[in-house]
RNA sequence: GGUUCCUUCGUCUAAUGGUUAGGACAGGAGAUUCUCAGUCUCUAAAUAGGGGUUCGAUUCCCCUAGGAACUACCA
């Protein structure tokens, strides 16, 4: 049999760390064993629904590089795939169990169960949950109530005895009595949307899912599913529950932990490759010891068994090192086009880049390329190339171990060094051993000339290597920028 | 509270019924380069606790503790 597995997520916000993680698991999964990985979306809540989450779910998808065999925009054999448009099956499958007299119509208002989860809670009672009020409703009982205009729910009738087991191929068998599976459950609420429950177990039946993999908060769900399943006389998929991803305190990812939509990685400069590389990596890995792997090679070498029973803490600072690394790896001309958007809106560049702004975003690449974790950085980085804001504080030049006066000596005779060699075209390594002997006559340390011709150029004490700089700058503007610090040294 | 699940360095993880319990990130130290970053080297750091089974258990079993998820006309 073909694997067919699906992601179906709900679009009720952004897609999330948590989300993707298992989007990337069903993807790699199916990739890895020749079958078919299918998108759904279960847009059954009205209330949480947007159509921002929507484009985001598809923009994300895009942008990761997963693509589905079957789904929205795409179609397939068993669409439609998303729910809202499949509204007529799930309430022909939910009054073909009333019929069978597997589940039920309730009349109870949301009033009438508010006040009985109070009772019960305040009760302490050891019986949570609907009190099955109108499971035994007679013929004429209903026919008043329809009378009456209330729009009723249909809940599936839950044995309350026995109990329901099923296998799950991380967790093993997992068993729960039937009278703790919440007690009937709403299949097809009054407006006539199915619930999770229903919409998600009838389609993964009709469009032949083989493989539930989700997150393992799921799992407490299981059982209701497998009765589910029982009730319609459907053959029960494998299930396969994902350990969850946790923030630094052990609880559920979220906003408070940091970023965890994807959009936000992101828009802070995350690569791709990255993100997937790390993500994978919470909760599944190949040999303990494998730290890159690429979508391609994943799509591959994926396994099942290797997943982890244990939840994952999401650890912000490796998925940095990740995308310094793959940020370093990648080529220059890519990493160009990744930047010119932050450089623009930084409002260093125009938009479209002029032909010179192009070349200097390119020159700025090198250099650049090693000193970033995220691709943002890269406006701190190049803050002196397009907005010059100079030190006038004098001690910002003077480097450790120097003084005002051999630091103008610094400016004065380092300048004459740099420059003069420069345009003799001298190598920059011959400049530099000038400038180093020049540190020695002034008896400072080399960063006693470095230090005050960097913080002249690039106005900051942290910046590019000298020649970088200049390369960036050019030598008429390093001068212009030299002189002026000279100058202020000149002053009083 | 009830139900279900989980437990190897701070974090992600590897390994085996017999190892000096391995790797990576983060941390610390040092080297190097004009600052920063980077790179290189070194370092510290774990089998939750208690019982069994066994010649031997981190690995198998039980208990305890800790943690998590679920407990909606949300998914």
């Amino acid at each position: 049999m073909d694997v067919r597995v699906r992601y179906a997520p709900s679009p009720t916000g952004l897609q999330h760390i948590g989300g993707i993680r298992t989007a990337l698991f069903n993807y790699f999964f199916a990739k890895s064993s020749g079958g078919k990985f299918i998108l759904r979306v279960e847009d059954t809540d009205r209330e949480r629904y947007s159509d921002e989450s929507l484009e985001d779910l598809y923009s994300t998808l895009d942008w990761l590089g997963i693509k589905w065999d079957e789904g929205p925009v795409v179609g397939g054999p068993y669409g439609p795939y998303i729910q809202s448009e499949r509204f007529d099956i799930y309430k022909e499958y939910a009054e073909k169990l009333v019929k069978e007299g597997k589940a039920y119509y309730c009349y109870c208002t949301p009033e009438r169960l508010e006040k009985l989860r109070e009772e019960q809670v305040k009760s302490k009672s050891e019986y949570q949950g609907y009190d099955r009020h109108c499971a035994n409703l007679t013929d004429e009982e209903r026919a008043e109530l329809e009378k009456q205009g209330i729009k009723p729910v249909i809940r599936l009738k839950v044995p309350t005895t026995g109990k329901t087991t099923f296998h799950d191929v991380i967790m093993g068998d997992i068993t729960r009595k039937n009278k703790d599976i919440s007690p009937d459950p709403i299949l097809l609420k009054s407006d006539g949307f199915p619930t999770y429950h229903l919409a998600n177990v009838i389609d993964d039946h009709l469009m032949g899912i083989t493989h539930i993999m989700r997150a393992q908060e799921w799992i407490p769900s299981g059982p209701l599913h497998v009765l589910l399943y029982e009730a319609f006389g459907w053959e029960v998929p494998t299930y396969c529950h994902l350990p969850m991803v946790m923030g630094k305190d052990g609880q559920k990812l979220s906003k408070r932990h940091g970023s965890t939509a994807v959009r936000e990685f992101r828009d802070k400069g995350y690569l791709p490759e990255a993100i997937i590389n790390y993500v994978t990596l919470v909760g599944w890995s190949l040999d303990g010891s494998t730290e890159f792997l690429s979508k391609e090679e994943l799509e591959h070498c994926f396994k099942m068994e290797n997943i982890h029973k244990n939840p994952g803490k999401f650890d912000y600072k490796k998925l940095d090192w990740f995308n310094s690394q793959y940020i370093r790896m990648a080529s220059d001309d890519r990493i160009a086009s990744l930047l010119t958007p932050y450089l623009v809106k930084a409002g260093f560049i125009s938009d479209p880049p002029t032909k010179e702004e192009e070349e200097k975003v390119r020159l700025l690449v090198a250099p650049a390329k090693e000193r970033m974790k995220v691709l943002s950085d890269i406006v701190e980085l190049s803050k002196f190339l397009f907005k010059d804001e100079p030190v006038s504080d004098k001690d910002v030049y003077i480097a450790k171990g120097s003084d005002l006066v051999k630091t103008k000596d610094a400016l004065v005779e380092g300048g004459k060094i740099l420059f003069d060699g420069l345009r003799e075209n001298k190598a920059e390594e011959k400049i530099e051993e000038e400038l180093m002997s020049l540190a020695e006559r002034l008896e400072v340390k080399v960063n006693g000339v470095f230090q005050p011709i960097r913080v002249a150029l690039t106005n900051s004490q942290v910046s590019l290597p000298l020649f970088d700089s200049i390369r960036l700058l050019g030598i008429p503007e390093s001068e212009r920028r030299l002189e002026r610090a000279i100058n202020l040294f000149k002053e009083n």
